[in-house]
DNA sequence: AGCAATAGTGAGAATCAGTATCATTTGCGA
DNA sequence: TCGCAAATGATACTGATTCTCACTATTGCT
């Protein structure tokens, strides 16, 4: 998805939320779309440093809402949050449980077929409705494995 | 894992890591086994009201250390703890998006070996090196749908 | 058995990520 | 341009988790 069809979409789905795409909430956007992965609120503030931490909290949980960003909580104390899957493409997460980084990757259609097949049969006989699945490969980064 | 089984293998992990096997310890080992998924110190609290908070937090941070219990974070704010997958088998996660329950599946080995193999490509490329891999399911309980 | 020395306990204080408050500012609609 | 509702951001607050420390229990030694 390009820039631009990414801020269209954002702003529509801020529009539905009956939400401003404030520039605050522009900066959010893109300091997410710059990160190779979700990212913490120490992160964004590191990246964007005209951004309030108050303000970079609330913005996050009304984007959440709006179903523009996901909130993701790994190990570690800090909360991350990515662009939502509909904006960016279903995908899982590398999570180095070392540094506690978080890095994106996604797997192949026939993989994730197998493996939705799969996920059904446990939910229905559950009595759950499934709704979405998260799969997350937790080991070591590079620059950690270095160390 | 029987009983004296699962006691004898916590027992030898407690040993290892230079820890004694007291009471205390033995009660949450008994509460986490009797749950049917993770549960939270509140849960833990509730059902063996003999155990002081602090001593639930303290000694589930030791079991952790010495691989007897897992971690889990999920959305909601309360961590979780469960047996090691050493004690109990690899499985996954039902958690329910609306009372923030958890309950354990598995899906059968095929599945898992698929699974396995393309996480260790998707590793590979991105210099990773795997340890394991969490696999939630998230959606809505039975008890949650009916409501 | 008696006696250190060491480990575990538990009530309460401290920490800190995250949330709520509120006076001020911004920006949309008439 | 005016008025108003929404957004901002500095600050205070909340609550899950961690730390502290005086006390108790257990181990190892003789």
């Amino acid at each position: 998805m390009s820039l631009n069809d990414l801020d269209d979409e954002v702003a529509a789905l801020l529009d539905d939320a009956d939400q401003r795409y404030t520039s605050s909430r522009r900066r959010l956007i893109s300091a997410l779309q710059a990160g190779d992965g979700p990212l913490t609120i120490t992160q964004i503030v590191a990246t964007d440093a005209s951004l309030p931490q108050s303000t970079v909290y609330r913005n996050l949980t009304i984007l959440e809402e709006a179903g523009v960003v996901t909130r993701i909580v790994t190990s570690d104390d800090f909360a991350r949050y990515e662009l939502a899957e509909k904006l960016t493409g279903h995908h899982h997460h590398l999570i180095c449980t070392a540094c506690g980084d978080v890095v994106d990757f996604s797997l192949d259609a026939a993989v994730e077929a197998t493996l939705d097949k799969a996920l059904d049969g446990a939910a229905v006989s559950a009595g759950f409705t499934a709704d979405s699945h998260r799969l997350d490969l937790l080991g070591t980064c590079r620059d950690c494995a270095k160390a």
